[in-house]
DNA sequence: CGAGATGTCGCGTATTTCGCTACGACCGAA
DNA sequence: TTCGGTCGTAGCGAAATACGCGACATCTCG
């Protein structure tokens, strides 16, 4: 409306469903403080968008078709583009949160919330906060007070314990591992329940989850 | 505005990621023609809404937490209560499509159109008519066209089944489908075994790894 | 040296898988 | 209309697996 408007935050969106991304961007330049600036749907798109246009934040989508988001965040992060990040994911789980958070990002939330608290996040991270809500940072915090050397996700797991997680990923089964292993049936269960741990994952089925998309995402998601 | 205004289409939403509900919503609303008379974000609520409302239109997610849309279709279409239905999907596939289709729905649209598109489909179905994009409408006459005799793996799945795979996909161990799905234990068991067999899978390990392979697939472009 | 991490295994119980059976509803072909 | 097939639903019992616990030998690092 008037000049004293220029200083509006600028802001990259990266989602891959145009329907949200349209909503999503709506929501956003309708705040007096802020504007899209550039719009992507792939983190190629994406990356040199947020190179040169360098926004304000940039609000990334985990799940897009091709590479994840994450990889976007490390990359940004490795070519030390300094963009604060707030992801948007369809994964509610602590995990996931986790890893970004790791990455770099500043900021995770699920479409579950409503605008307001997206609003609210986008706020925080401008303000060179981290934001996160409730549900997901207690259960973060939980792990971290149940002594959590720094290092998430798999790079804590042994030598033995990555080979087992990864034949897993291959859809192997406890047998069939053991076998291919050479070792006691126990054994490998054994792996599987440290594994368990570290990763904090609940049972067998989120134990296989996780491994296969840690297999297929190509184990370059987190060196 | 002016008092003729009162003969507006009466829409109900049922969505269960709120902030996308929300946008929808306003989208809708936004339209001199058209209101949103009630929003829910399960299938029971999702029924006694329709059932009350009697709506002109039903937007449905196939996708909800609990039973998917396409229960709520078929319970509709089984009740007898006659409202058009237009769905509303995630899945870019042709083989959704058909399946909603042939459950009773008037439209099947996917969370990657635009909002205009979005506006389209539900005048297209408020009119009457079958509403599909071209995309999809082109693969289901294709594979009609084809005789069918193809069925490469999942397409030869029934909606339960359908449903169950997905869920395996998503991580979710038996138990937690039974419960999802408000089915016993033993039920989700045999929709595995049969799951099993029509995909040729020899053990729970490699039905994990392939549900989980068509659900990281499935969310982006498909066959 | 001693504490902790790692690789290896076993045991007993709880849970899950798996193969089989079953049955009503529905549907299409004979 | 009857027969055979599919579908959704579910139970049962044996076998397999998961899970929590403990154990012990190396190895490594402070």
């Amino acid at each position: 409306m008037n000049t004293e408007a220029l200083k509006k935050f600028r802001v990259v969106l990266v989602e891959d469903h145009p329907m949200f991304r349209e909503q999503l961007a709506q929501l956003i330049n309708k705040e007096p403080g802020m504007t899209v600036c550039g719009e992507a749907d792939n983190i190629h798109d994406a990356f040199q968008l947020i190179e040169s246009k360098a926004p304000d934040i940039a609000i990334v989508d985990l799940t897009l078709k091709g590479p994840s988001g994450l990889e976007l965040i490390k990359n940004l992060k490795a070519k030390e583009i300094d963009v604060p990040v707030l992801v948007l994911s369809m994964h509610d789980e602590a995990l996931y949160a986790e890893r970004v958070l790791k990455a770099g990002a500043r900021g995770y939330i699920t479409k579950n919330e409503v605008s307001r608290e997206v609003m609210t996040a986008i706020c925080a991270v401008l303000r060179g906060d981290i934001y996160l809500p409730g549900r997901i940072a207690s259960r973060i915090l939980e792990s971290v007070a149940l002594g959590r050397k720094s290092e998430n996700g798999v790079t804590q797991l042994t030598d033995r314990e990555l080979e087992v997680f990864e034949l897993i990923g291959h859809g192997r089964s406890t047998r069939e591992i053991s076998n291919q292993l050479h070792l006691g049936l126990s054994t490998v269960d054994t792996y599987r329940a440290r594994i368990k741990t570290k990763l904090h994952l609940e049972n067998s089925s989120q134990l296989c989850h996780e491994a296969i998309r840690w297999v297929s995402a190509g184990q370059k998601a987190s060196v």
